[in-house]
DNA sequence: CTAGAATGCGAGCGATCGCTCGTGTTACGA
DNA sequence: TCGTAACACGAGCGATCGCTCGCATTCTAG
């Protein structure tokens, strides 16, 4: 239909685009609450007025955020279906820990987008999208490797699952290049421990 | 010396308990970020300047709130030195969650000012000395546990089993009661998962 | 070429924050 | 009893926040 994009819809979702990275870069800096809409109009090279010509508040920002981590983890995550729920658990670990890593060290702004489990309601309505995703995905894997699992307790797996990973990315993203890959040997160490007497 | 307290000295420290009380809730309500300092005092019924009548700052609170905490763990925590590091692991992993999970519980302002790996600065500075109390102790156990253990392997093993109680401890304060003993269960799993294999 | 839509600016509004200060009140030592 | 120090109040200061709005600029459609 459109034989080329609207010349000027281009050079408003390039500002978007800038406008979600600035709010990436500050996110990761001094959390998602500390940051303000004003520093991320500055590191995006705009004024305040320009940002919100497209989002309409500070958490509108972070849901579009939100929505293009999602986006990255979904063809990271490609691989992992329930069709992979029995490979050997070491394996399975691999496919579900390893683009979770590369996702978050390759956007610093993720792990202050990544909720904890006790955040104020107002803080995590940004993140509930991807919790849900993730969670939803452990759990299919989850529920095809072990039909027999009761409801509650694959729940309460997830639950669990979702926190470790909540609680050990950010050490794993913060910490230097080089001591990464032995924290993220460690990671799988823990869900290999956890799971294996689970799902082994 | 001193036949009775004094009793202006009583007031004061009534109030400076109080407002801890006070800043205990509303941090548990909001986190430490949101609190404001009206807020504290006019949950402790006093104003604003009363607060700063004791506290310079709303950083001294959180210390003190901080220091209040630690002195809990170092009593309930007591039993937990280098002479249990042969126990069972099993037991030794009671002796770590057990008074970890009920200091916890009883003052859901903790974990408001547990700090995660990544905090700003700003944010960690009143939390440092709880977390660096609670690593040593880890790591005096692990170290009298398994002395062969090179120093670096252990300060990593450290490091991931202090995130491993930031990821999970959070989820179980705010859990329901009915709940919580399964997720407590799942808490020691998670470090028998973890910690067998590397100290057994 | 031009009307109008999309994009952009930045001073500044209203609200709220941490915190102050002038002033009163309470309790203690002498 | 009374002077003084500790305690308490609360209006409000200066700073900062998220966000607005009036207006300028850039581009497109017709």
């Amino acid at each position: 239909m459109e034989p080329k994009v609207v010349r000027r819809q281009a050079r408003g979702e390039r500002r978007m685009a800038e406008l979600q990275d600035a709010a990436a870069a500050v996110f990761a800096e001094v959390g998602y609450e500390a940051a303000t809409t004003n520093a991320i109009a500055a590191r995006a090279g705009v004024s305040p007025g320009t940002l919100y010509q497209f989002y309409g508040n500070k958490e509108a920002i972070a849901q579009a955020l939100a929505d293009r981590y999602l986006e990255q983890l979904r063809t990271a995550h490609g691989a992992l279906t329930t069709e992979h729920a029995h490979l050997p658990l070491d394996e399975l670990i691999d496919r579900m820990a390893g683009p979770m890593v590369e996702v978050n060290v390759a956007n610093p702004g993720f792990k202050a987008l990544f909720g904890r489990a006790d955040m104020p309601e107002r803080l995590a309505a940004p993140t509930r999208a991807v919790h849900a995703a993730l969670s939803g995905r452990v759990d299919a894997v989850l529920a095809a490797r072990r039909p027999e699992l009761p409801d509650a307790d694959r729940a309460r797996t997830v639950q669990v699952t979702m926190s470790l990973f909540g609680g050990l990315l950010p050490m794993i993203v913060s910490a230097d290049e080089g001591e990464r890959p032995a924290l993220v040997a460690e990671l799988k160490k823990v869900l290999r421990g956890y799971l294996g007497p689970i799902v082994g």
